[in-house]
DNA sequence: GACATTAGTTTCAAATAATGAAACCATTTT
DNA sequence: AAAATGGTTTCATTATTTGAAACTAATGTC
């Protein structure tokens, strides 16, 4: 009895669809959704139509191409404003920023996909929505592991069963078994890094920020090169973060809506 | 034949549900959803269910509670990113507030409603997220009725159609007539102003980012203060404003995705 | 501690909406 | 001019959604 691609109804097909079509990252045009979806054409005609009408999707009328349509971005907003983490955050990351002059992400996990919510760049001042909502793989990022370490059995199952294992670099992990065997080890120590294992020349330390009951709410990293940074430098900043991921936890979990 | 509030399918539903939780603007229970929504609870009950399973809401299992979900902040970077406008206005953007120290707004329109994809603020560096994607009524916006004011007749006219025309101030246009008459005279002069017609002491000016057919794409304002503009120090920004929308307007019709 | 109330979940036949093969129309290509 | 490609519509069939009501769980009341 394997559970197939969950694909709840007719909602189900029509995000399926938002989500191929935001997927190319770029315009495209109805027959090229086609390609690459398993409805008839029919189908996929009138649920993209649906889409639209609704301004999920929108549609640029002289190339004839469709894309992710702008009423994602003001619900978006709404998730972003009241998920609890990032905007309590704030003021944290602005300050390590400030006192370290370096990089800092703030990642939760969605489905197994790490996803940036904010991120500080002591260097340029800061990048928007243009990194904030920008996602990536979670076995091979530092706050991909942090967070999956932390995660509930059945919900971490499910995340490392989602990871792709592509081989980025040399040192990328490319089996389910291997990541298994640094969870284990990022649970212990409760610090996690990325040894160049997305990108090469760049890692990371990174930490999970946990809740009452020591499950992962989302992770913060710095994130550097290997010319600025050796493993030994990053690990002197470990207490600072463990120290902020706290201060986040607690300010997050302190959250109340004002009723 | 009067158009009735549009639903289309099962889909269309679910996003009206999406839309009403978001609005609630913090953590609903199924109960509150149920009492502003048209359905039965069952109905409800299944769409929510739905809703959750795909990401689009995150239920909160101790508080009981439903919010816009993480799944949407990722659909709408990539919304984001694709805008044409926001990414290409970016340096353009910065040059102003560096060059002026005011703050500016870069936004499009959405069903009648403002959204901000963008924000300068010479004092602040920037605020992230928590201001991109923030939406605001048309009616009463300098950016929005820069952006009526050059929309083809059968777009104005159901955006007309959609203000709710609340007096938030006593300038507040409250009348669709009034509005339609402002937005001829801003189809001349290629200027909008708020004229603190939606919050008591702030005050824009905003012009229009058109394309090719004379159409806004979104318009650019440069918001300020009654303490710190008169209307006559604003209008002197208007000619650098034209210059700047028609550079983002260029921009964007060059822009071409890498095929 | 029993009773009542509220909140959330499941059932199932009836009502409605989604499906997709095929036909159709409009552009572009040859 | 013919053919191919890309997009849209039709309509009988099929599958999903619907919602009243019954049910369960949790909380509040006496």
């Amino acid at each position: 009895m394997g559970k197939q691609t969950t694909v709840d109804g007719t909602v189900g097909k029509a995000l399926e669809i938002l989500d191929l079509i935001a997927s190319f990252d770029r315009p495209v045009r109805f027959s090229e959704i086609l390609a690459d979806s398993p409805h008839p054409k029919a189908t996929l005609y009138r649920l993209v139509q649906t889409l639209t009408n609704q301004g999920m999707l929108s549609f640029d009328d002289d190339r004839a191409t469709y894309q992710p349509g702008i009423r994602l971005v003001r619900l978006a907003h709404a998730a972003w404003r009241q998920s609890a983490l990032a905007p309590v955050a704030r003021p944290i990351l602005d300050g390590l920023a400030k006192k370290l002059g370096e990089t800092f992400h703030l990642a939760q996990m969605d489905e197994g996909q790490v996803l940036y919510v904010d991120k500080r760049n002591a260097a340029q001042p800061i990048e928007m929505f243009s990194s904030a909502g920008k996602s990536g793989p979670g076995y091979c990022t530092g706050v991909g592991k942090a967070i999956m370490a932390f995660l509930p059995p059945d919900v971490q199952d499910r995340a490392i069963a989602k990871q792709s294992y592509y081989g980025y670099t040399p040192t990328t992990i490319i089996s389910a078994e291997a990541l298994r065997a640094e969870l284990l080890e990022i649970a212990e120590t409760g610090v996690a890094f990325d040894r160049e294992e997305h990108e090469p020349g760049i890692i990371c330390i990174a930490v999970p920020i946990l809740n009452s009951k020591n499950n992962a709410l989302g992770a913060l990293s710095l994130t550097s090169s290997t010319q600025r940074h050796s493993f030994e430098s990053l690990k002197a900043h470990a207490s600072t973060l463990k120290t902020a991921a706290q201060e986040i936890a607690q300010a997050a979990e302190n959250w109340q809506f004002p009723t």
